[in-house]
RNA sequence: GGUCUCGUAGCUCAGCUGGAUAGAGCAGCAGCCUUCUAAGCUGCGGGUCGAAGGUUCGAGUCCUUCCGGGAUCACCA
């Protein structure tokens, strides 16, 4: 790396020429601004608090230095206290040749001796996928594409929350409401059918809670005394002691459920290695909770309900089992996280979940804590920001919810149709085109979903926010479409760039503006995955289309009649069109041949 | 009310552990296709980085207070 070499060589002067040992974190590089000359700018600023001198001297004096005991600077100048070093072509080209000849982009920062557990989307089984977990899904798995990327040993899972009250209200107004429905005999998506069920439960549950009201009833006590709501938790109570034909339904429509889901997942093109159902780790979360009564780390209450003091770290007591002996979502969580440490033997379990439940997590990792769990150190919430609409958040109750699976049709036909507007992919096969607008189409929304840094809250507008020009998936998609097809057309004449002969040429300013961005990216892909940020990987890819761009709208690369420099420009595209296919693999995306 | 979090151009977002005159895209205006893909490129206009103090050679970035938005503090998940 080439800032790592500077930085010993810097380390050294100071250390022969001012019998100073400096703290290497006071030596920072930064990339030269463009309106200055040079490639990168040490500040020197830092150290004179231990060499009492002017700025200017210094930086002057470390640029002489330097030059003198590095051949990697070609030259240098002064500004202020900040010295711009230019690095000779040679290192460049050098770096170019040796990418050329990798055959993948990954590297092994992170220490793989102990598994990462991530998990991400952990949907419900009452209702269909939405917008909030796409950008959940998009970011787990890249997330977890981007540890792997830096050597991790990278295990993703899912949870699905299978049981619970809110699966016992969609099976109740199945049967009450349902007509025998099936996704079979309907034709309907199985996930979309019991979330029609658990509507239809709403509304009559509302109903009925209007009608107590008139009655004299408040509200809270309509909510609770409603006939259906009582009904629901007797039908839990009958789930949980292993009722016969309410496992039965609930088998079934969690059934139609998966099969729905499958399809959303195979389409946004997410994958687990291992899925966990909740109905298999309450138990043990239970058991977990009774451990710790007899342990004296929870206490009961007079009603029977079991909880965690925590008021002397400052928060509340928390339920973790009802009076009724029925789990809550926390005994499921402990439950799983035991599972699945004992599966993995995980050095870390990171949980992609909305902030929403920053709170949850906190009180989780705690009692684990309390509990005497070493590994809960391990435990990460990886914290993501709400999607929002124009209008607010989004609300079932007022049908703004945006369905997966209709998001991305709209986004696959908006594909499609700015395609043939454009007279592109014209001439291919009807499947070819198809894939194709089906990947632009995903590139657009998952570009969108992950250029923005995952703790914000984010705003999605249906209307306009998502484009194909500009800052989005479809041009970076572009610019390696537009790469390929040189690189065949070079073919097609009969050029070759590959062999490793050095070339004896000057840099253009494009040419190096392209290289010395695609010479970040193993500090790129370190920082996504230290700061858990496809982001900073979206970010990267615009960055090196955009340069890539201005590259090819200034300089000949076929026409280029000089052959070393016209195999550089070859190289280059080749290394760009190769990277861009690698990072945009991190979040899902994939580069098509040609658009 | 307590805790957490966010506030950068009309809109959507960048801005790495503090570094030079705060950057993109969209929208608006003006240019560039007999030459490698115009989903591209070039230029113009648009900002007291929510406000005020403080630390520092240097603050959008760190600290304090305040203002504004959001989340959470459930026998919902």
């Amino acid at each position: 790396m080439l800032e790592n070499i500077l930085k010993e060589t810097l380390l050294n002067i100071f250390k022969n020429d001012y019998q100073l040992e400096i703290d290497p974190e006071l030596i920072s590089f930064q990339q030269t601004r463009a309106e200055f000359e040079g490639d990168l700018t040490l500040v020197v600023f830092p150290f004179l608090k231990l060499i009492k001198t002017n700025p200017v001297v210094l930086a002057n004096e470390l640029g002489a230095a330097l030059m003198k005991q590095s051949q990697l600077i070609k030259s240098y100048n002064v500004i202020k206290g900040f010295l711009n070093l230019s690095i000779r072509d040679e290192y460049w080209l050098n770096w170019l040749k040796n990418n050329l000849e990798r055959t993948g982009f990954e590297q092994s920062v992170i220490d793989n001796s102990a598994p990462i557990v991530i998990e991400y989307s952990s949907p419900n089984t009452n209702k269909p996928l939405h917008l909030g977990h796409i950008r959940n899904n998009l970011l787990g798995w890249s997330v977890a594409e981007i540890l792997r990327a830096n050597g991790g040993n990278v295990v993703k899972v899912n949870l699905v929350n299978d049981r619970g009250i809110h699966i016992c209200k969609s099976m109740l107004a199945w049967q009450k409401f349902g007509e025998g429905k099936s996704p079979e005999n309907t034709g309907v998506k199985g996930d979309k059918l019991v979330g029609e069920m658990y509507v239809a439960f709403d509304k009559a549950y509302k109903a009925e809670q209007y009608e107590l009201i008139a009655k004299g009833y408040s509200s809270e006590e309509a909510a609770k005394k409603a006939p259906l709501i009582q009904e629901a938790q007797q039908m839990l109570l009958q789930w949980e002691n292993g009722e016969q034909e309410t496992r039965k339904l609930w088998e079934t429509m969690n059934n139609w459920v998966y099969s729905g889901f499958d399809l959303t997942y195979r389409r946004l093109g997410i994958d687990f290695d291992k899925i966990y159902y909740e109905s298999e780790t309450y138990l043990l979360g239970k058991q977990i909770v009774m451990e710790g009564l007899t342990k004296a780390v929870f206490f009961k209450k007079d009603d029977g309900s079991i909880w965690c003091d925590l008021s002397d770290e400052g928060l509340d007591e928390k339920l973790l089992l009802r009076a009724d002996g029925t789990s809550v979502y926390m005994t499921q969580d402990i439950g799983t996280a035991q599972l699945r440490y004992d599966d993995y033997k995980a050095g870390k379990l990171i949980y992609v979940v909305g902030n929403e439940q920053n709170y949850h997590f906190d009180v989780l990792r705690r009692i684990l804590i309390r509990l005497g769990k070493s590994w809960a150190d391990g435990i990460e919430h990886l914290s993501y920001g709400m999607v929002e609409l124009p209008e607010g958040k989004m609300k079932s109750r007022e049908g703004t919810v945006v369905d997966a699976d209709d998001l991305m049709d709209e986004m696959v036909q908006t594909a499609q149709k700015m395609s043939e507007e454009l007279g592109k992919g014209a001439g291919l096969p009807h499947e070819a085109a198809e894939q194709l607008y089906n990947d632009i189409g995903l590139a657009a929304l998952k570009y969108y979903m992950l250029r923005v840094d995952p703790r914000k809250t984010m705003t999605f507008n249906p209307a306009e926010s998502i484009d194909f020009n500009g800052n989005t998936g479809p041009f970076v998609q572009y610019t390696h479409a537009r790469i390929k097809s040189v690189l065949r057309k070079a073919v097609d004449n009969q050029l070759s760039w590959q062999s490793n002969t050095s070339l004896s040429v000057e840099l253009m300013p494009k040419e190096k503006a392209v290289l010395t961005l695609l010479h970040n990216w193993n500090e790129i892909l370190k920082q996504a995955a230290i700061n858990r940020s496809p982001a900073l990987i979206a970010n990267f890819l615009y960055d090196v289309a955009k340069s890539y761009n201005q590259f090819y709208q200034d300089n000949p690369i076929l026409r280029e009649s000089n052959a070393d420099r016209r195999c550089l420009r070859l190289q280059i595209s080749e290394l760009t069109a190769r990277m861009l296919n690698y990072a945009a693999g991190l979040l899902g995306i994939r580069m098509p041949e040609q658009m």
